[in-house]
DNA sequence: TATTGTTATACTCTATAACTATA
DNA sequence: TATAGTTATAGAGTATAACAATA
């Protein structure tokens, strides 16, 4: 069987005529929502042919911007709670890509680094980077793109959302439901 | 304790430097997910204020676009399994917001309606929509709106996405994950 | 035999809370 | 007593597959 997605502001309908999504049609809101998600999974596909998840390449990229840090330092920066970073960075390990080096002042801490393997893995991750955004801007111009990275930018920051750090998708499940 | 989010791509170190996230700093592919991820967030924490999730008002929404189908038909357009999609639709019904109609003709069916609470939540949706809408944009003139929404719907266009469909933030994770 | 709606079950992912070892 | 890391456990959410009614 085919595998299906799951819809949340969806609203098209088969014959055609597209109901309203999040608000008017071709709202700035809805499309960001839609391209959002359009970008997050080809991005996850593309870390996939990694053989990484995102979060694994978050991980990866987050040790390497710091490398020594404690568990707890990047758990907290990945917004993940200590008993689920455990086993997720169990997996790197085992796979060589980082290493967790105990500190002899305080052996209770476990600093966290890269491996050779690791830091060749992240030049990878940055091709895919690279090609992803190329995929995505495929139909613009550079002078569009740099027009639509300056609107966004603009919305971003009047949003008050903080460069380079993405969210993630997680908190997505109101209040009410919990 | 804090609820902490997960972070896919995050890479923000605290000193203040921004580590590279998606792609390069401030990448279309990386502030579109970046803010799609928000968008999202705060449309369902308006929805929330009418006690509903986003799944819930896109059901709505898709009934209120085509009433009468079977469960099956509305089910499909929103990417769920029958099987989830029978407690899903259960608590709407004892919410007094849809009901399921036997058809005479094939009694296996059930068609779906809205009630009258339903359709008056359902312009409570709009209004919020709108609302939304205007939170997002509101630091862009009516002719910088415009403009980003030219170039989002050309992006958007371009990598084949349907107007008004939400592909769902559900496919994420990457096949070799599963 | 095929299809709609439904229920049962099993599996994944998650956070909370206990536990250990160090300090 | 407090903290880093770890393990155990229980809960939510999910899809697959079995089931009953109807065609």
């Amino acid at each position: 069987m085919e595998r299906l997605s799951n819809n949340y502001h969806v609203a098209m309908s088969t014959n055609g005529e597209p109901a309203r999504p999040d608000g008017p049609p071709d709202s700035v809101a809805f499309l960001l929502a839609q391209l959002g998600a359009h970008a997050t999974k080809l991005f996850a596909e593309r870390v996939g042919e990694l053989e990484l998840t995102p979060a694994q390449a978050g991980l990866l990229r987050s040790v390497a911007g710091r490398p020594g840090r404690s568990q707890r330092e990047v758990a907290a920066e990945l917004g993940m709670p200590p008993s689920r970073f455990v086993p997720f960075a169990d997996e790197l390990e085992q796979r060589g890509l980082i290493e967790r080096r105990k500190n002899p002042a305080d052996r209770r801490l476990h600093a966290l680094h890269l491996t050779d393997a690791g830091q060749s893995l992240l030049a990878g991750l940055r091709e895919v980077g690279m090609a992803h955004e190329a995929q995505i801007c495929a139909d613009l111009s550079p002078g569009e793109r740099g027009q639509l990275i300056g609107l966004l930018r603009r919305v971003a920051d009047h949003q008050g959302l903080t460069p380079g750090v993405h969210p993630g998708y997680r908190s997505v499940r109101p209040d009410h439901a919990r």
